[in-house]
DNA sequence: TGCCAGAATTGATACATATCAATAATTGCA
DNA sequence: TGCAATTATTGATATGTATCAATTCTGGCA
């Protein structure tokens, strides 16, 4: 599939948490052992039932990956950015992909063959202190998920979610950039997209946020975090006085 | 805290596929760099919030791993039962527990110190090959969770659970007995006991399974599977013709 | 400049499942 | 053996969120 060799240049993994602390030996090996993929938008990369013979990084361009149930709906479990990885846990485990990965916007990922990693793992204990780091990560993230999506209600998963956004941006964190549309995001806090613009617009209502297309401005981080914990009146914006 | 060091025989350790396939020089080297735990019923082993220097694997006994939610309900992910081991994603990662543990039973428990388990991931491609394959089930597990609890419903969510019971089972695989109390269980499929009480016995009255306090029989495996999606009529068994 | 398609909003309604409440069954223990 | 404490069942009701449907908004493009 991906045979087109297209080269990575060693420079482009220095941001990649996963190839931090490497020395630039091992950095080079890695490299010169993957390959370059570069795709268009709405391009499929992993399906369901996928077996992969290596694992992927993101170096640009934005990707979801999700689960489809049987009749069809659509649960984002995450949207990949630059310097996430994906593929290690079917690589490693050599089982069928449990999900789906596509791409959002166009993107370049880095392929690594099953036997660059693995050898790259015998070489340098630090590889495998920044891999067996990086799952950990990942697995704390999903559990998290779990938390989110089977502890909380709607507006919790909403605040939340805004919460860690804002916490993530670029000082003086008040202004984020919603990374996919509505209903991306809305499908990742396994929620309607009707109801998480309907939190949103709850939230802006209180005076805690202010909505401008796929950009939101912190106005009350007090409020908003407070509102974690409301379990005042009236729960849902229809009910709510206008 | 677990300063009492009662020593591991290596032999007991052959059976967790931990330490699978690792030469028995290595194995004797973490056995002795690790101890015993034993607790009682009910103890809590990890909390919340708390870092750890070290990982478990469990010898004996069941214990349930959970998430508290701020109003105190509680969730379960998963029962821990021997060979299963927890604490590797907090120990990598340097990070607060996600998560509590506690004790079901009576329970044996191996703690192996972090140093333990880098020296033998240096000295062992074979042991970081088996520990990256030990996080890539969870993750791979971890995803399963969220599958089930946001694209299924409380009946698939049962009957997918009973499924894979009977397939865990000794053959001819047409009998289990529940890990846990039923409300642990339904905690795990993310419904509340009574529903979950509710779904067993539509099933039973379906004749597919049959109850029998914390044992069920398998009666009609097709029938069970097809149950998975039965999108026909009632949908639950308040509304079900009795 | 204006039209069109996708994205987002808003309202009305349906429904799966939680919750509350009241037994009933089972187990451990005195 | 029997009592208390869990554990499980069953019914009635409440409720959060999905779903359906109808606009409205927005940005890209002819």
């Amino acid at each position: 599939m991906h045979s087109t060799g297209v080269p990575i240049e060693p420079e482009a993994m220095r941001d990649l948490s996963l190839f931090e602390g490497l020395d630039a030996t091992n950095v080079e090996t890695i490299a010169r052992g993957g390959w370059m993929v570069k795709l268009n938008r709405s391009i499929r990369v992993l399906s369901r039932g996928d077996h992969l013979e290596g694992m992927y990084t993101v170096f640009e361009g934005r990707l979801k990956l999700y689960m489809l149930s049987c009749n069809g709906d659509e649960r984002v479990l995450r949207v990949l950015r630059p310097g996430d990885s994906f593929g290690e846990a079917i690589m490693f485990n050599a089982i069928p992909s449990p999900v789906f990965v596509e791409s959002l916007s166009s993107v370049r990922l880095g392929y690594f063959p099953r036997q660059i990693i693995t050898a790259a793992l015998s070489a340098d204990p630090e590889f495998t202190a920044a891999m067996l780091r990086g799952m950990s990560v990942m697995m704390r993230e999903l559990i998290q998920d779990l938390d989110t999506c089977c502890l909380q209600n709607a507006r919790q998963r909403t605040v939340n979610f805004l919460l860690r956004e804002f916490d993530a941006a670029p000082p003086p964190n008040i202004e984020i950039e919603l990374p996919a549309p509505k209903a991306v995001i809305a499908s990742t806090l396994n929620i309607s997209a009707e109801t998480f613009s309907r939190e949103l617009h709850r939230l802006q209502d209180q005076g805690f946020i202010e909505i401008n297309r796929r950009t939101i401005y912190l106005r009350d981080r007090k409020g908003l975090f407070d509102a974690l914990e409301d379990r005042s009146g009236a729960r849902n914006s229809q009910y709510a006085a206008g």
